[in-house]
DNA sequence: TCCACCATGTAACTGGTTACATGATTAC
DNA sequence: GTAATCATGTAACCAGTTACATGGTGGA
């Protein structure tokens, strides 16, 4: 069944939601003022895609009458919904999901540790570094197959993507760190880093 | 009128046409089996997109009729097709072009040589490097200002970007130099990957 | 009073997705 | 003769875009 297929703003909206209830305009600033830009903010994709959460049972949407403010529709997930995103949250990155879909990946990892902690951040971290070296070193096997008889500006382009993956790549060793930091300074002191051996 | 107003894929067909006369089928293997694969490939994306441009005189399709082979109707940019695609390549790039469009620049470059020349890609190479540097001291400023008070995934979130931005940016410089030396030499040295630490 | 902003919505259009259909040719 | 692959298409559906409409509220 297609139902259950979720497209990418629903997903956004659905975490966000999860995050702290909210109503479409909040979700709208959201978009439009932080660092999320990629998606909507368009009035016309926001509202029809709370209609559709909402039909689903993924979210439910009570009018807020606190006194003098105008009509406010906040959108809160229901235990539907918190399941769902889990869900979603939980699956197994695959190698080519790194090739069709490095921003849902991030769109993921930017719900992750509120919604399921820290370890399982680290845990997706790890995968989703696997996968983007495996795609990687494909890349540049087909780079080093077919770089010299492309033309130049070809071969950029193809530079360009590998750096790209490289550098989230990189990022993902980065972001590793960046928790395990921040579990053992919680746990212990503001000490400086002690790498964790691996898992 | 929204008569210039073409897609994506639109200018994807468009440019590798102009590249090469190419049947459907022909465009859709280059989207499945090269590493731009970020377009379509779908036929029912395809053909309708290659009747749209049809329609609207940038390219014209004749059936080859070569013996014993299947009838392929085999596409060809236009005088009109050819020029809008070159409009379309030199249109000067914008701050937030990077923003809400790094795609598209990729797209445009990687059709630039072959359109224009080498000079015109270094120069919109040039372009598109100035304005990754204005967006990214943006996001840096951002990053700055907000930083501690984002929670971790958040703040990593960002910095991804940061770091995907300055991929780009590095890139830009790289294949500006290679496109240099290309006017020179012929020759183009190994990539050799800036990798910067965190901010 | 009027403007700016809060807040929600709707309609028409567009283009991409999936899935299916069809038929020709080549290789075994 | 049958499977794979070349090659083109179509239909139903879906979601996002742009543009417009509406009305509440607070402050100058």
């Amino acid at each position: 069944m297609k139902r259950s297929d979720i497209p990418l703003l629903g997903y956004a909206l659905l975490g966000l939601i999860d995050l702290k209830p909210s109503s479409g305009y909040d979700l709208r600033k959201v978009f439009a003022e932080t660092a999320m830009g990629n998606y909507s903010s368009s009035p016309g994709a926001i509202y029809p895609a709370l209609e559709r959460l909402e039909s689903q049972r993924l979210i439910r949407g009570v009018v807020e009458d606190a006194a003098g403010l105008r009509r406010r529709r906040v959108y809160h997930a229901t235990a539907i919904g918190a399941t769902e995103l889990r869900k979603w949250l939980s699956k197994t990155v695959k190698a080519d999901d790194v090739m069709r879909g490095a921003p849902e990946l991030m769109l993921r990892f930017s719900f992750m540790d509120h919604a399921l902690g820290a370890d399982a951040a680290i845990s997706f971290l790890q995968e989703f570094r696997s996968s983007l070296k495996s795609y990687l070193s494909g890349l540049e096997a087909y780079a080093r197959a077919n770089g010299k008889k492309m033309p130049l500006s070809g071969r950029l382009a193809l530079e360009s993507g590998i750096r790209s993956y490289r550098g989230m790549y990189d990022w993902t060793g980065y972001a590793i760190r960046a928790y395990r930091q921040s579990l053992t300074s919680q746990r212990i002191r503001p000490a400086k880093t002690e790498r964790g051996g691996p898992k």
